[in-house]
DNA sequence: CAACCTCTTGGTAGCGCTGTCAATATCGGT
DNA sequence: ACCGATATTGACAGCGCTACCAAGAGGTTG
């Protein structure tokens, strides 16, 4: 015959009950419905559970709840410092709550989300945050079955899984190219790096303004599936200049290109922005104090993260979000890389 | 009575067992264990499972086992790409693996620390990794009474809790002020933001380097408890101009204050090297690409943060590491930025 | 005063898995 | 052929909590 387990010296709720005078089940309810109780009975729970230090065993509450309180987040890289403050805002709005994250990371394959989105699923997470609208035919049919809160986060488009934040790459990108427009730049180059849905979008972007202002030639473009850097970004001017000489402006996919690019304009001695103009995007930091600071087109990732978050607690606390869809907007930062005396 | 609670559509362990002919616990024992089982059952309980698409329940294994899969990771800092260096390393190592990480963000502060260690430690994880060595007496008195892997990382120091990765500060910082002493630099500046410990340590080393050179000044130091940025490097270098106008050379604690630096000397027209040498930290992607290239001391972050999940795991699965302290050391990198002709 | 409601509390069973033994099968040695 | 040792498998109970239902307390209404 089993012989009885050794009990650690855990205490339970079953012991906070005791010490309470009330029955383990009202001692439960306490934890998640404290209005449910009457003010006696609840000061009394609470101060037992403080008495004893008891923390929950989270295990027996998801086995028996058959529901955790973890959000499940899903991005494509860690290294890239846009997600680092995408899940700053995320971590931040959590704070005090009692939901916990689970993080994990993509890398930029949607077959690897789709497994991670049935890993991920198969614990019955409170709430989903994933990267993005591309998601495979397979992982929207599993998401849309769920019964969980699932933001889209960092771009906005049409038919949402559920609840979406973020902006349109599209338009970022064609707003930078005007401005450069408005500069009276003409042979507007483009650099791109690890070709990510949404940098595809801003390609498509200035694929459209160069378009409409007839100025359009595919030798001004230079993308490469590398990972971003600011070396990289030195490298790709490079090869633009080297097929297209005669450019007078640069839109970088992200800050660091721009930066990169930055440093190999002072490497050829060509003078920024007079010989050459330079648009970065994200506008992280640096951009304001670099020499000449960076034009770049501002993106709101810590309020994307942060307001993903609340979404999903929102929602889980039954006061739904009133649009399902938010957009966060930008704004082209313009300074002095990009700023043509004429 | 109660009534029999509606079970959904799951498939259970028992289902998998069904299939496969065998007991319940023998299923079990295959995801556990598998090389408990017969060849022949083996093989049968693993074509059941993937057959019916099981996937286990954490929740009932965390509950029956009294123990998670869960690794604990308490940083001080999402934003600083220094923690994303390490991070990486950490998913790097579990992916593939059946541990997941926990992460919780004490933002600088022990007792944010002790309280979110209090917080993991309730929930049995399977091992932990916390930064740094200076953890608070209370904090220390659980940590070694629990009993899973723990790892310091960042820095290393005598005593221990578990296990340690990480470099000397101190070390580091010296050898850098040695490399601008080497090049003839003698009233060399220190500029400092976010004072923590290994911040701190790094302030040691520059004042024991000076002190032995019969160099040091307290006018030469620079240091603010605010947050680092670019922006903030040209700040606090303009202050130590201010109260040190014979600088020849600085030392920043991070590549962000070195940049912000260089930038300010360009908005100045000093001329670096020649007139002011500038020494960078962390040996950020972006110091071998600046005009100058900066100089900066290389540590291994990816490194560590691999080389403390794995010991992790090898603790967990019986294979202790050698050494409890592994030093990850570092080295100057020298480039233009202080390459002084003498 | 009965009928009815709302508020609060409790009893019972079970979530899905694994720890602890016990039982059986297998094998080599004497 | 018998014994003990080793591999393999199974039975049972229980991990700590909550879903579900029921029931008592107190108030309101006609």
């Amino acid at each position: 015959m089993a012989r009885k387990r050794i009990t650690p010296g855990n205490i339970r709720l079953t012991e906070v009950a005791k010490l309470a005078g009330v029955s383990p089940i009202t001692a439960s309810r306490f934890f998640r419905n404290p209005e449910a109780l009457s003010i006696n009975k609840r000061a009394r729970v609470e101060s037992a559970a403080r008495e004893l230090g008891y923390v929950p065993n989270l295990a027996a509450r998801a086995l028996a709840s058959q529901r955790t309180e973890v959000i499940g987040v899903l991005i494509p890289s860690l290294t890239n410092n846009v997600f680092a403050d995408v899940l700053r805002g995320i971590y931040d709005a959590l704070d005090g709550s009692r939901y916990s994250i689970q993080l994990a990371n993509t890398r930029y394959s949607i077959l690897q989300e789709e497994r991670l989105l049935r890993l991920f699923l198969a614990q019955k997470p409170a709430g989903l945050i994933v990267t993005g609208i591309n998601q495979t035919a397979d992982s929207r049919v599993i998401m849309e079955a769920v019964d969980c809160p699932i933001v889209q986060i960092m771009e906005i488009g049409p038919a949402p899984i559920d609840m979406m934040i973020g902006f349109s790459h599209f338009d970022a990108s064609k707003a930078a190219i005007s401005h450069l427009l408005d500069q009276g730049c003409r042979r507007i180059g483009f650099l791109g790096a690890r070709m990510d849905p949404r940098v595809q979008r801003r390609l498509d972007g200035y694929r459209s303004a160069m378009t409409e202002a007839a100025l359009f030639d595919p030798r001004l473009i230079v993308t490469t599936a590398l990972p971003t850097s600011v070396t990289l970004g030195g490298t790709l001017f490079a090869d633009l200049l080297a097929q297209a000489p005669d450019i007078d402006a640069v839109f970088c996919v992200n800050d660091d290109l721009a930066l990169g690019t930055l440093f190999e304009c002072k490497r050829r001695h060509m003078v920024v922005p007079d010989q050459i103009a330079i648009v970065g995007f994200n506008d992280l930091e640096f951009t304001s104090s670099s020499v000449p600071t960076l034009s770049s087109v501002r993106t709101n990732r810590y309020e994307m993260g942060r307001n993903a978050a609340a979404m999903v607690i929102e929602t889980l606390e039954g006061r739904r979000p009133a649009g399902p869809v938010v957009d966060l907007g930008f704004s082209v930062m313009k300074r002095q890389s990009s700023a043509r005396r004429r």
